[in-house]
DNA sequence: ATTATCTATAGATCTATAGATAATGC
DNA sequence: ATTATCTATAGATCTATAGATAATGC
């Protein structure tokens, strides 16, 4: 029944990588530990040999999501180097995002959620957001950091704004206009 | 035991305004229908006299708070006539907003969990955006009505988006600058 | 007679723990 | 000898239902 120490290590990797999809898909609260230990192909029991509780488990799958989405961030500048804005737009803002939670962005998936946990989640939210900011900041033009602040700032602001309220209406067309405006103003910001 | 009919109308009503301040505060699945019941008064067992299910519940009350939240943009009409846009920002980009959930944006607080809820919910949610939309939309200047639209849903997207971030990091002066750029643009745009 | 609310409970699920097992690592 | 995982379970909580109670409404 033990494993090698290697074997456990990419077994915690491969739990935090399952629990930041399915909390995504189905909020901190949505799942249990039963289900989300099972998606890892593991049993309850090996749970908390590997995390304290499951609110640790919830601050490092956050992380976890955060990093992805990042990366997913950085993927745009190297899709379209002349204009990774335009590449961000087109992944962030789009129908399949509006639709497929489990592996979008964890700022609106789980914002509401996190705004409810204690400081570790709130800390992995935090770093996330700083580093989301700055790759923002790179793809946008300004004459001071200020202003390139301001408006990375009110860009990812947008962009979370906009994804959120598509995804609480039944409207499919009321959604994509949310998207497109959003779309439309990120351009005239940035 | 029993009420009367308006005693018991009463009681309905109270127990959809408590779930919407307390699912605003904890979540639609973080908090059960014992405690709610028990806030508003009444023991668990009354609760299926009144609604059919707890989504039933759920959905009643994110109209319910939808409604006081457009009471509230509306209000900003009337205490600052000349720029009600400005009353609207003070309001809503604040950190008291940022600070109590309970009475404040719905689509903040609640939006993550919305979107996983089913179409009921979501009826909730979409016409409690539009009409958000329509109140602020009478609060900016525009001279075509799609440009009108597109605005609106822009600021919209800023302010559930800015607050979203300012509610997610630890650190209230980087929420602060979140919320006072969020302010800036939309200004801007408006 | 009807019914809004109560107490009580069924049955499922939740987090967390206990103890057994079997493979690792010294 | 240590320990990662397993099965099993404790104790709390969840949604929903059943039946009793007492006041309403006809």
């Amino acid at each position: 029944m033990r494993v090698s120490r290697e074997q456990a290590n990419r077994n915690r990797e491969n739990v935090i990588d399952v629990a930041s999809r399915l909390f995504r898909e189905h909020g901190f609260d949505g799942i249990g530990l039963k289900d989300l230990m099972k998606s890892a192909g593991l049993t309850q029991g090996a749970f908390y040999k590997q995390f304290t509780s499951k609110e640790d488990l919830v601050a490092q799958a956050s992380r976890r999501a955060l990093e992805g989405s990042k990366e997913k961030w950085m993927g745009a500048t190297k899709e379209n180097p002349d204009d990774p804005l335009e590449a961000a737009i087109a992944f962030y803002l789009s129908e399949e995002h509006q639709g497929v939670k489990m592996d979008g962005c964890p700022i609106v998936a789980l914002g509401a959620d996190a705004a409810r946990q204690g400081s570790d989640v709130k800390a992995s939210f935090e770093s996330g957001v700083k580093t989301h900011l700055e790759v923002l900041s790179k793809m946008i033009s300004a004459t001071t950091e200020a202003e390139r602040k301001e408006k990375s700032i009110a860009i990812l602001s947008v962009m979370v704004g906009a994804l959120t309220l598509a995804r609480v209406v039944n409207d499919p067309e009321m959604a994509k206009s949310f998207l497109d405006a959003a779309a439309q103003k990120v351009r005239e910001i940035a």
